[in-house]
This record gives structure tokens, sequence and C-alpha cells, in this order.
DNA sequence: CACGTACCTG
DNA sequence: CAGGTACGTG
């Protein structure tokens, strides 16, 4: 009964996005290649030792062979989605307890760290050569020295010192700081040499990643020895070689100052600022006095001195050894590869400290990261909100939440409900929103936030909400548009006869996608919107207005304003089972 | 610059 | 559906 399959329908005219692409390869193309050629050096040494893979789009440039080349660098964008830590041997360190292992792993890492950087020597000289200017050549010169040289020897003295001495903590913050002071200086002599742009941007990239490549060696190592020594996270604080508690103060300070520099999105301004709006606002208002809070372990302690809400005992939070123990290794165990199974791992008291068993029952997450880990014993409530919401999260997010879970919260003045709320969105707000699109198609943020009310907002959050309503109206207008055209195709010459019934194959299509199980009752209004769309396009593309490249942004509008409001009865819960008539 | 949106891709 | 990117706005 359906002798035109839909997806048969062509464009009458043809599309503009070719025209967009045409357009940008002659006009942005060299700032791209120059930008590109910077990230796929990075990408190459973080992903793969192989040089082919490193193929830049200078090349494209200057000679148009090799197609496998271009497409090469391209699959490795695409592949890169969740970047990769350079060494998968990271995760290993987690429960080996051997010393030699440990040293043995260390020294590995350092050959690997070392050759890739002279992979990266490789390629900086490779990029220099295409560039024309000579003028830099002592600056590279001097780039290149520092990597090789003074770099990797600072590295291995800070590896040895790690491995020799596991009693003091502090080598590892000043280890850390190490690593920065090497490569602030190592900045600084580039900023001496009179570089270009190009070339500042090259430096600033890999300092970024050599940074991040320093602190991950001194991060697994601090993760091994605070899991070696279980509550004595108070002596190593106080065997700080810094005197008084100001110092200690000024050195984290310091610390974190330098962090700045390295990574300005980590500052501790954003840091706190993002922790206010992940959490609760009593420990946002501890924080906040805290301007020196960072990730590390050392200004944990600093947190609880100025403490603004009375009532809040840090020091009781603090006595036990079981908690000190969970704190540390929760707070330890992120940021690397397979942070997920050093988290479960290192974490010996698997029994929460507080009894926050499944207070949202089931939670079931859908993120692929979800999906593919197994975990030895379910996880505790505290593990799976992070979970949830590092399934939701960018790196940001990460680190907070690490943190965040070390914090006792339950402890604290803090409400059940607001500890309750969930920090990710689960298929049941899936299910949710999308039954929302059929009454709103263009909902605001804070539309949004009135009626996810189980759900604490954040950045991460808000923008995942509003993408998905990004990606349903994506789908609805694809298929107005497929079904004017077939319509047209069919001979059709009056919109007034296309209405989308209840029975008909574009109803058919948007019922599968927004209310799948077919468990809602689909509101007329969405009805009269969709038959409304669907005309639009369909006169609009026989009018043969879809030549214009943004010929669709008049639908839109007019679509925009069609929204109506929400029943009440979706602002109860995050699976709105009332709803749901069967 | 941050945010929202659209477009494209896997 | 999520990522990335580009573009327009405030």
């Amino acid at each position: 009964q359906n002798p035109n399959p839909p997806a048969l329908a062509p464009p009458l005219s043809h599309t503009p996005i070719f025209c967009f692409r045409d357009k940008d390869q002659f006009g942005n193309e060299h700032l791209r290649a120059k930008r590109a050629r910077v990230e796929s050096i990075i990408q190459g040494m973080s992903l793969s030792p192989n040089p082919i893979a490193l193929a830049t789009s200078v090349e494209r440039d200057r000679e148009h062979n090799t197609e496998k080349r271009t497409e090469s660098c391209r699959e490795n964008k695409r592949k890169q989605k969740l970047p990769q830590q350079q060494s998968p041997h990271v995760a290993q360190l987690v429960g080996i307890s051997a010393n030699a292992e440990e040293h043995h792993y260390l020294k590995e890492q350092l050959q690997v760290l070392q050759q890739q950087l002279r992979q990266l020597q490789e390629k900086f000289f490779q990029v220099h050569e295409l560039n024309d200017s000579d003028q830099s050549q002592e600056g590279t010169e001097k780039i290149m020295y520092l990597l090789t040289e003074k770099h990797g020897d600072s590295l291995e003295k800070s590896i040895q010192a790690l491995t020799r001495d596991q009693h003091k903590v502090l080598c590892g913050s000043t280890s850390e700081m190490e690593g920065h002071k090497v490569l602030e200086e190592e900045s600084k002599i580039v900023i001496k040499g009179d570089l270009s742009s190009e070339e500042r941007t090259l430096s600033e990239t890999l300092k970024g990643e050599l940074a991040r490549v320093v602190s991950q060696a001194v991060d697994s190592v601090l993760k091994k020895i605070f899991s070696s020594f279980p509550g004595h996270l108070s002596q190593m604080y106080d065997s700080l070689p810094m005197a008084t508690a100001d110092n200690r103060r000024e050195h984290l300070a310091s610390v974190e100052c330098s962090r700045k520099k390295q990574f300005p999105k980590a500052s501790s301004q954003n840091l706190v600022k993002s922790l206010a709006e992940a959490q609760t606002e009593a420990l946002s208002l501890v924080l906040e006095k805290s301007p020196d809070f960072s990730a590390y372990p050392v200004s944990l302690r600093g947190v609880r001195k100025p403490c603004q809400v009375p009532s809040m005992s840090y020091p009781l939070l603090m006595s036990s050894q079981v908690q000190e123990n969970q704190i540390l290794s929760q707070l330890l165990g992120y940021g690397q590869t397979g942070h997920w199974n050093s988290r479960i791992a290192s974490s010996p008291d698997r029994s929460s400290p507080v009894s926050l068993d499944q207070p949202w029952g089931a939670v079931k997450l859908r993120s692929s990261v979800m999906r593919q880990q197994q975990y030895p014993t379910s996880p505790n409530s505290t593990q799976m909100e992070s979970l949830a919401f590092l399934s939701a999260g960018k790196a940001e997010c990460r680190d907070l939440q690490s943190i965040m879970d070390g914090m006792p919260f339950s402890s604290i003045h803090i409400s059940f409900t607001d500890y309750q709320k969930l920090t990710a969105l689960t298929p049941g707000h899936l299910k949710k929103a999308k039954l929302m699109f059929f009454f709103t198609r263009y909902p605001s943020s804070t539309l949004l936030k009135t009626y996810f009310l189980d759900v604490q907002f954040n950045r991460c959050i808000t923008s995942q909400l509003i993408k998905w309503f990004s990606n349903f109206r994506e789908f609805y207008y694809i298929q107005m548009e497929k079904f004017a055209r077939q319509a047209i195709l069919e001979g059709v010459t009056d919109c007034k006869g296309l209405m989308v019934s209840r029975n008909s194959e574009l109803f058919r299509a948007l019922n599968m996608h927004y209310n799948k199980g077919n468990d809602f009752e689909v509101p007329d209004h969405f009805l009269e919107v969709a038959s409304l769309t669907l005309q639009e396009f369909f006169s609009a593309v026989r009018a043969g207005k879809d030549s214009d490249p943004s010929w669709k942004k008049p639908i839109y509008k007019i679509i925009s304003k069609l929204d109506s409001d929400i029943p009440e009865a979706f602002k109860s819960s995050s699976c709105p089972q009332e709803l749901l008539q069967s």
C-alpha cells in the first residue's frame, strides 16, 4: 500500500550544504590547516607511534598526493574522541605492591614518554621545514633541546625520587612543582625566542601535553603511596617542610598558581565555582572560603580551617581511618586510564560510611562507559552516582566528582533530598524528555529546570538536555521534509490535504521515535503542529525555496512559536509512570 | 567569552 | 544520541 518508500525522495535542487563546504575550503582552509597541523602532531604523539598517522593537512596543501594520508588523519581525529592516555599500564599500577615492579613500570613509562618526545621532535622538524621563515630556527632548537634533555632528565629525577622515598608524600607535590617549574622555564625560553604565533601555539600545546603526562606519572605514584599507607594523611601532611599553616597555604597557592598557567580551565576559581554548582550549598559555602582548594590531598586539610558553618565538624569526619582511606582512594583514583577500575579496586571498604543504598532505586545508566564496565560487586550508591555523573560529564566534571565523592556529605548538614538529586540523566529522563517534545519543541533551559526537578542541574546536564531536544528537532524536521517531498512526488498539489493523522505513516514514524511502545497518548495539538510543519515544508519545497541555503529557517521560526504548555504531571518524577497509560 | 542552535558524522 | 564544529547573539 506504499508504492513510494520515503527514502527515495531526492532533493529537488542541489543541497545548500555543498556550497558551504566549498566556501569554507577556500576561506578558512589556511587557518584551519595551521590548527590542524598542531593538533595532528599532538594526536600523533599521544595516539599512535606510527609516523604515517601523523600526516598533516599541510601536506595536503602542498601536495595533493596521497589521499590515504589525509584520510588516515581524519580517521584519527574521529577515533580520538576519548583522549586515550598514553600509558595503558597506569591501570596496572593498582594492586601491584612490589616495589620492583613499580619501579620497572615507572621506568617503562619514562621510556614511553621519551620516545614520544622523540617522535614529537621529528614531527616538529618536519613541520618546521615546511615553514618558510628561518628566523626561528634557533628557538626551535632550544625547544628541542629542552624536550629531549632537560625535560627528560627532570622526569627521570622526579620518578626516581618518588620511587626511592615513598614515605615522603611531599615528594609528590614537590615533584609536581618541579614539573611545572620545568615547564615554566621552558615557556620562558620559548617566549624569549622570536616565535611566530603558530609556533607559540605549538609550544603551548606541547606544554599542556607535557604537564599532563608529568602529573599523570606523579599522580599514579601518589596513588600508590596513599593506598599503601592508609590513615597516615595527617602525619604526611604535617611532615611538610613548611613551618606554619600559612606557609602551607602559600605553598599550595603557588602550586595552584603554576597550575593555572598550564591549565587555565582547572583554576581553583573554576573548581570552586563548579563545586558550588555541582553540589549542595552547604559544602560550597565552605569551599568558597578556601581559595587555595585544589585537587590535591594536601589541601584537603586547608579546607576545614576557616569553617564558615559553625556546626560543621570536620575533625570528626576526618577521625575515622576508614573514611580517611576511602576519601583518599577516591580522591586519588581519578583522571587516569581506567579510573573506573582503579577507583573501585582501590577502595577496600566498599560499604559506604553512610548508608545510602540506592535511594533512587535501580538507576540504569546507559552510557557506553557503563555498559562496558564489569563490576566485581554491584557499585554502591556513591559510585553509582559518580559513574552516572561521569557518563554525562566532561573532564572538568570528572575531577570534581572525584573530590565530591570523598566528602561524607550526609554527616554534614545537607538534606537527604538534596543529596538524592541525580547528578546524571537517566533513561527515564530521556523518555520523559521525548514525551515532553510532544508539547514543546524549543524548551528553554529554565523550563527544563522546572520540569526535571529531581535532577541536579549543572552545565553538563543542562547542555545534555538541550542537546536532546536539538536531536529531537532534527529527527522531527527530517521526517517532515522527507514526507513533504514524498507528497510532492506523489503529485499532491493542495497542501491543505496534508494532515498528520494518527494512522498516517508520518505519525507512526514520529510516535516510534518519541513514544516507543505507544504508552502515551499523543496530544492533539502535536498533530496540528506536525500537520502545519508538513505543510510548510511542502509549500516551501514546491515553491523551490529549498535552493536557498537557509530555507528552513522561516519554518523553524513558525514552529518555534507553537510550543504549548506541558502538563504538570511531568514535573513529578523522572519516569512519569502516571503519564503512561497502558 | 559563554551560550544556544544547526549541521554533520559515527 | 553524542561529538565535533561553525555560526550568531548578548
